[in-house]
RNA sequence: GCGAGCGUAGCCAAGGGGUUAAGGCAGCGGUUUGUGGUACCGCCAUUCGGGGGUUCGAAUCCCCUCGUUCGCCCCA
């Protein structure tokens, strides 16, 4: 047994070798070529070779269709908060979803992981290097200053729903392609700009319907607060730096406070006694932050202070904030936002302070299909017709019952009456329109009431003149279930 | 980029070396050729992600590969 279990291992790892032999041979025709280069090739010869093999095309990792059974879902969770930001004076800005690759570079920062390692960069064809959004402020901002939307003094309330690209391995609430949903509030320093916008994220999620979320809020300061935090962070974790996690040792020098929230348990068990950088908060920053505080308390909003809340992106200035579930498995975060009041100048607009958040919604999603919301996308009306001579008149009667706001789906099978009531249950209708070659001599329909099995009959003239009244009764029927 | 699990129909799955690959949902057709929701009957995988190997014989064992899921890193 034994015996046989080696010959199968020499017979695999030869006909590996040979193999890779063969691959050997034949890319070592093309010279001049990089190591790296060549392993690229390889990799894009793989992928193209599954194209070829015939199978039909998949989405790509991390990418998903949204399909029609889930679509109803989307649109609720967007038409909620369209309704609710547009009662908040906030409008729709709808940028590009890609931009010059400095944009981000320059916003986002080159030492965080986002532009380090996720961002989806290529060169167009005339050489530029452009860059799929790894998230939205940044192009806002640039379309804000652009157009030079914010004047002197001016508050300006925007937001924006879409994809965003980050390359990532995917998992449970993580794409590759994901959407957010982007609130922004440019030209306000008062703390009631902080809250009026941190109280739109959780109105909208509890009108949503979810609850046990949670929040953590923080304060890391203007610029040179956080300065004086992070050398006073180095200072303190240099001696300790050998029993750091090896990301974090590397962090001690690019990017220090994103050691705060290491989840290595050695790294934690230090940072423990790390000085807090809520002591390194000047005055105004300090006052800015009892402020945001005591106005989230006035309007009952609760939270949790977390000192060690540091997010992912370098614009961030004073409040800081995160909204989490337990539900979602290892990406807890629905929603993350904070101020901004650097950003703007630094991307070349006057100095314009600024509050925002992003809400995941494949997160928001997920959660909600916990929840089991279902928004309704029955018909009212089915119009089941059958013969040659009825074909273009339940069209007509189709077009004529959504002209006053029916919906109205149209059997196209030509298929037994039998099987066309089938469909017409399962279709959700409350009431059947039938058209047989009988009605189509005689210039009439046969409306048959599917909660009720009543039926009556009735010209086709009558019909689209008494459709107001039908559609009163049709809104009845469906009271009545 | 790294680690672990999993790939059988549109979906959910059983089968873990022996030849016709269970079952359920959905779909289509029929009982009912112009009247639904129920019931019953029939149809729906020459093939188990792909390639190679072992074997008289592979969905089942071995190797490679692709995909996918969850996790690490980090975020929405």
């Amino acid at each position: 047994m034994i015996v046989n279990k080696l010959r199968d291992w020499i017979r695999a790892a030869l006909s590996t070798f040979k193999r890779e032999n063969r691959q050997e041979r034949e890319t070592d025709r093309l010279p001049n070529e990089s190591k790296s280069k060549k392993l690229d090739r390889e990799k894009s010869e793989k992928v193209s070779a599954q194209v070829k093999s015939g199978k039909p095309h998949k989405a790509l990792r991390g990418t998903r269709d949204i399909l029609p059974d889930e679509t109803p879902l989307w649109q609720w969770v967007e038409t909620t908060a369209r309704e609710l930001l547009q009662r908040a004076a906030y409008r729709e800005i709808r940028p590009p979803m890609f931009e010059q690759t400095q944009l981000f570079e320059r916003g986002i920062g080159e030492a965080t992981d986002v532009v380090g390692k996720e961002m989806y960069t290529f060169a167009d064809r005339g050489g530029r290097s452009l860059t799929l959004r790894p998230e939205i402020t940044a192009g806002l901002v640039r379309a804000v200053n652009e157009h030079k939307l914010t004047a002197q003094g001016s508050v300006l309330r925007l937001w924006h729903v879409g994809p965003a690209f980050r390359y990532e391995r995917p998992q449970a609430g993580r794409q590759r392609q994901f959407h957010q949903l982007d609130v922004e509030l440019l030209g306000s320093r008062d703390p009631r700009a902080d809250v009026e916008v941190i109280a739109i994220a959780t109105t909208l999620l509890q009108t949503l319907g979810l609850k046990s979320l949670t929040m953590d809020l923080n304060s890391v300061g203007n610029g040179d607060d956080r300065q004086r935090y992070r050398d006073a962070l180095v200072d303190f974790l240099t001696p300790h730096k050998a029993d750091l996690d090896d990301d974090s040792q590397k962090r001690l020098a690019t990017n220090p406070l994103r050691i705060l929230d290491s989840k290595d348990a050695k790294t934690q068990e230090i940072v423990q006694t790390a000085p807090s950088l809520l002591d390194f908060l000047s005055p105004d920053s300090q006052q800015h932050f009892d402020q945001v505080q005591q106005y989230l308390t006035d309007l009952g909003i609760v939270y949790t202070l977390n000192p060690r809340l540091v997010r992912g992106l370098d614009y961030y200035t004073h409040t800081a904030f995160e909204i989490q579930s337990a539900d979602l498995g290892a990406q807890a975060t629905v929603c993350g936002g904070g101020r901004y009041d650097g950003l703007i100048s630094q991307l070349g607009g006057a100095d314009t302070p600024a509050i925002g958040w992003a809400i995941g919604l494949e997160r928001l999603t997920l959660l909600l299909k916990q929840l089991a919301v279902e928004p309704s996308t029955a018909m009212d009306v089915y119009v089941v017709s059958r013969g040659a001579a009825t074909a273009g008149k339940a069209l007509q009667v189709a077009q004529a019952l959504r002209q006053v706001g029916l919906a109205v789906e149209m059997d196209l099978s030509g298929s037994a009456f039998g099987k066309q009531f089938k469909r017409a249950d399962r279709s959700g209708a409350v009431l059947c329109v039938i058209l047989g070659e009988a009605e189509a001599e005689q210039g009439t329909v046969q409306l048959k009431w599917l909660t009720s099995g009543e039926q009556s009959e009735i010209s086709q003239a009558a019909l689209t003149q008494a459709a107001d009244e039908l559609v009163q009764k049709v809104r009845q029927a469906q009271q009545a279930t």
